[in-house]
DNA sequence: GATGAATGAGGATTCATTCAT
DNA sequence: GATGAATGAATCCTCATTCAT
């Protein structure tokens, strides 16, 4: 794929999040994805094999940018109160740094149980034991409580961001997002604290 | 609405619960609706406005059944611990109980913008204040933190409850939801409690 | 065909008659009529066979009234050139009485070649025959060219009848069609004398 | 509008026309032009915006024949009198030319309102000019009476060839229409005529 | 690779008509 | 006779996808 190409299928992307955001996946028609990246309708079908992998086109990107951009390298030190508070951080800023794609992670994504699934068995596992690898630290550094099971604690951190998420796509009010990370780190903490 | 009436408004209702949460809504026809319900495709437009319309009834009985069903019952006694704790074991109880009604509420409320509003604004808002009032009498008992904003407590309480939830209908084993209540519990008195 | 059901196919065709002129004969529904009838929708059928019967229903009571209200009677005095111009006065006077009518008549009843053949072959060639018969009479009389078809005058004063008729209707201002008998008359009168 | 397109947009028309004049705007289907025509259903709908434009487009493109090809080019020369009876034989000639577009013309254009007052408004107005001004270099040669209001007497001369067309239409014998244009430009030069 | 005209299956919705009460 | 709930055939229109250029 060299960049002339890889520059249309980046448009057609970019083109959708907006589409798909706008609209939502139903609500929008591969021809409009194709006028608003500047390509015919046909060019889309060489890039992508139907209309749902431009969604799940736009989902990979997505998590690529998400987890690739930060979250992986947060492991490198420091302790595991510190690692939480940043990933809390990071992922509220993430998510809050582009509306249209906050609306398609919050929303869109939960089109179906099939995506959901997608969903949850990829790249949301992957991030999930991110922070289930946080609390085992915390839980080794004795900071967090040993009574809870780590992949479970990592799935009530992850309710808690994805509540706030979409609760601020709903609030379209002009706050930041990660605004809030301070009081969600505040909750979280204290529920995996020892002690 | 006499018994006739209501007998096949709820046979369609019941109907379109098992076509999308087998499909999702836009993978049904209201042609399959019928059939299941066992009207003519007519018939449905007399119920019902419009296909949509189904989606929007199959929800608010839902939550009919959901908050009326008990949770408002709780206000009568106990201590806010021990709400908290009923308000988990009936939440987790009444999705659990019915697996088409739980793809509904997890994955086809939330198919867009349109739909997440209309949900966050009506239902889920009254929800939120039950469980907020909840939090407030805690805090009151001084067995809460008198430092945690109700309303972003109950929040929490919510996104704790719905990503277990989210999390049984993706798990999609022959579990019992309700069986999770007392971690989630566990973990979000931890984070509440003062002291 | 006693009082009070004569009294329900009345109501019928009298809110046939608003609906049509006001949405066309496509454009209602058979339930609306009901409606404003008030009746149910099943009773329209215990009146009319179909909802095309419905509209010859309006059609040929608003002829009966025109044919027998009036043109029958001019018959019995009076020059031709007078009874030329009581048929223009009159023609224009009933046209002009009811507005909803007036649309049916000029606009509705035109609605397809089957409709038009109905009107053509039945009603108004019975009312094309009096036409002519004055105009026989005014040739016999000597008044009247003697050199034009009959019948083919008694279209040509029809043809102008029912242009001013369409004209007053699609201008919609609050002129009385009425009005427009004098210029009529004035413009035939010329077209047929003798002399 | 290259050639293959305007040949596709063409076909459809002539396509409506028949099936138009078979059996009457609501009579016929999307569909059934469609498959007249040669094309996909969806086809229609790159060249029109839904059935209604077909029927304008239907409507136009004979407004345009008719005006831009002939009527248009009487003013050039010749006395009133010459003109009115060109106007009347070409009339005559182009309505009876086509016996499908006669039918839309004199039936199925009558269909509403809607469609009436499009008609009068747009082309048939710019028509009713052509003629009237007609009449008034007839009244300004003196061979036209003075007292007639020109744009009155336009529609004099329009609803007696209206009438004969629409009779013709209905004779259904095999008569040609034009053949009539003799007896009609007798009645109405009378009719105009000074003195 | 790129185009965009053409396709045609699919689906929501309407509404004339029926018939059990 | 009267009702009006129920029917289901019919139709307009959309839009993902294809393919000749």
């Amino acid at each position: 794929m060299n960049r002339r190409t890889d520059d249309k299928r980046t448009r057609i992307l970019d083109a959708a999040v907006v589409e798909i955001a706008r609209a939502g996946f139903y609500g929008t028609t591969v021809s409009k994805i194709a006028r608003r990246a500047g390509v015919a309708d046909g060019t889309i079908y060489l890039y992508f094999e139907n209309k749902e992998a431009i969604l799940v086109g736009v989902f990979d990107r997505a998590m690529d940018r998400f987890i690739g951009g930060g979250v992986l390298e947060l492991g490198s030190g420091g302790d595991a109160s510190t690692l939480l508070k940043e990933i809390v951080q990071l992922h509220l800023e993430l998510v809050g740094e582009d509306h249209d794609m906050a609306v398609i992670l919050q929303v869109e994504l939960r089109h179906s149980l099939h995506f959901m699934n997608l969903f949850s068995r990829t790249r949301l596992r992957e991030y999930l034991e991110i922070i289930a690898g946080v609390v085992v630290q915390g839980q080794r550094e004795g900071v967090f409580r040993a009574d809870l099971e780590p992949m479970f604690s990592a799935k009530m951190v992850f309710g808690a961001l994805d509540q706030v998420a979409t609760d601020w796509i709903l609030a379209d009010d002009n706050s930041r997002l990660s605004a809030r990370a301070e009081d969600v780190f505040h909750f979280l903490e204290r529920a995996l604290a020892a002690g």
